[in-house]
DNA sequence: ACGTAATGCTACCGTGTGTAACACTACAGT
DNA sequence: ACTGTAGTGTTACACACGGTAGCATTACGT
């Protein structure tokens, strides 16, 4: 009901694992972050800092202040954003259609079609127990 | 086992529409594509002729030469380069897990548990089918 | 009061996409 | 045979975005 349905704004590679290192730790410092990203790859601190102030700007993070720090930490789930990538993509690809989604990633070997069903009645079940109990959220 | 998974070829919205027009008539010349965008948006020839380069050039669409006529085709469907993306997707956001896909999927609303198990069920009826005969394909 | 840690601003470059002018080639009709 | 035209190839430019980063600014701790 409070779906934004926005076509996602667009994430580059580094700002993807920026993303990443939030979802991971839920909330992290611009020199946390940096730290991460540096186990793999040299990044200066302003790049960092210009990630996640970009970042902030696209809507896709936010953050708190300690003293002087800010504390960032993501605004949407890796999951609602790839469900709003996906989206897109039915809408480019599919004209909308889920089934051609998933008829398409069962060709393409994604998943195979008793993986499908098994985790189609594994979310049911989930979804089901979920809406037992009155508190939805 | 004959996947690529390449990351596919990145396509930009009026590319997007060139692969949708072939997608729904098959084969076009270039003439035939830009006269459907017409109907949308002004383009001129160059344009589409470019457009159709580049995606031949990414391996995108392919053609045959009828006299001096290049009649443009889709190399790849439209669902392989949906799963294509949604691979990625799934890589970026839900760190491979399908299982983490389908359930952000319902979470935000791109599909109901209901219709994700009956999705899952008519494709997997439709694949034991279609393996029943030797030629897979 | 000063130094240091943290942030904000601004900018540059490479790439990808949309756009298109212009050059080239070959078939068709007179 | 010659030329017009339909069709393709080449080349280029502008713009937006992502990666990169220097420098200015601010504020807390000593």
């Amino acid at each position: 009901m409070f779906g934004k349905k926005k076509p996602l704004p667009s994430v580059g590679p580094l700002e993807n694992a920026v993303m990443h290192i939030l979802w991971e730790r839920g909330t992290a410092s611009a020199d946390d972050v940096r730290l991460v990203l540096e186990q793999s790859r040299k990044v200066k601190e302003s790049t960092v800092r210009t990630l996640l102030r970009r970042l902030e700007t696209k809507g896709l993070i936010t953050h708190d202040v300690d003293g002087r720090t800010f504390i960032y930490r993501p605004r949407v789930a890796a999951r609602n954003m790839a469900a709003q990538a996906v989206r897109g993509i039915m809408e480019r690809f599919c004209a909308g259609s889920v089934e051609a989604l998933l008829a398409g990633m069962v060709d393409s070997e994604l998943i195979t079609p008793a993986k499908l069903r098994e985790l189609a009645e594994k979310i049911s079940r989930a979804e089901r127990e979920a809406e037992q109990p009155k508190a939805k959220r």
